[in-house]
DNA sequence: TTCACGCTGTGAATTATTTCACGATATAAA
DNA sequence: TTTATATCGTGAAATAATTCACAGCGTGAA
């Protein structure tokens, strides 16, 4: 198991792997990988460590097989599949943003209050009745949620995908949800991170 | 100076006490407000002490105190402005998000490059052209810059914000932006994060 | 073949962050 | 007034994360 800033930073230099593959690049070495990622060189290497890849001391390591490896210590062989619940503007731009970049990891599914929302295809991802929540998780066999639906929603939001046999969860609303402790959430809250930059840009 | 980690706990309080407060609660014992934020009651105790406040052994803290103490550090009594380039799917959601919510820090203008968008009023927010950008931070006194254009012009946009003395950034572009020393970037990688729920959905 | 170089892998040291654990204390009740 | 109780504040301990620093190695050049 590897630790869960490890896992954040690998997810960082297979996105930088893969812009350097598709640039021709066959080898790369911890301090180039630490520049694009703005990391130290020792922590490069450290977290290649910890999936067990090795590099080169003289050519560093291999574009393409530490793609391969990374993959294989961070992806579900068979795939894993994301229901995004709250189809505002947010949750628009995250179906757009991950629209068939990772084939491992997809968002199958979108669930709303609106009506007007039901059967459209957003990003090639259906929009589904938020009533349908448990049905639908259940039977595409999906097992992360991403919520996006205001704070006041989020935690009746959250009890449904757990309900559902959801895993992990992603959640947007800026509030501390409450989750059985075998579920694995990640909180990404905007405002304190716009809070935080604006207290930094003045003591820095 | 704050630790970062702790400036984002605090801002995590202070969102809670004003809903507190708003509920019409006095006072808050630190294990409660650890269960709304999803941490340890010796964490909050320890945060809150490092901003030099002080709870009552009895009563627990003084909400209204406690935001006020709160901020008092985080704020900046003048009040701080932010600009936020590339009005997508993503920028719209963080113009509503953000709207009026906070006194001492407000986005007060966003840039595009595209021209149907020029003039238009978001959420209260001006749009202008891209290439006003040094002009109008510069006019306003903005001095915190949110990223929420495409990869490929990020660094671009990044180098206009600097020039134009910028000291903050926000950057919700997936790559790793350069910048001088001087200057504060905090960055929000939703992909990541996605990446990483995912892993640990499986494996937890 | 041998050498010199610059990189990787990693134990150890360091630094950062969190938690423990307990004395001090404010209050409500007796 | 005294006592019982539950909380705060915080030094010290524990844990987590990062960086240092260097032995060992693969390769290109001589």
């Amino acid at each position: 198991m590897v630790a869960v800033k490890t896992v954040g930073r690998l997810s960082i230099y297979r996105r930088i792997l893969n812009r350097l593959l598709s640039e021709g690049a066959k080898n790369v070495f911890s301090h180039q990988l630490a520049v694009m990622a703005g990391v130290t060189p020792a922590q490069v290497r450290r977290d290649i460590m910890s999936i067990g890849y090795s590099g080169n001391p003289n050519r560093g390591y291999g574009v393409a097989d530490l793609i391969e490896s990374i993959g294989s210590s961070l992806d579900d062989p068979e795939g894993q599949k994301a229901a995004l619940v709250g189809v505002g503007n947010l949750g628009r731009a995250i179906l757009t943003y991950f629209s068939g970049r990772r084939p491992k990891l997809a968002i199958v599914a979108a669930f709303d209050n609106d009506h007007k929302k039901f059967d459209r295809v957003i990003q090639g991802c259906r929009c589904y009745a938020l009533d349908r929540l448990e049905e639908i998780v259940q039977e595409l066999g999906i097992d992360i949620g991403i919520i996006t639906v205001p704070s006041g929603e989020a935690q009746k939001v959250s009890n449904a995908l757990v309900r559902a046999g959801i895993k992990g969860i992603l959640n947007y609303a800026p509030v501390r949800i409450q989750v059985p402790r075998n579920i694995y959430i990640e909180d990404i809250d905007m405002t304190m991170t716009l809070e935080k930059v604006a207290y930094f840009a003045r003591k820095k």
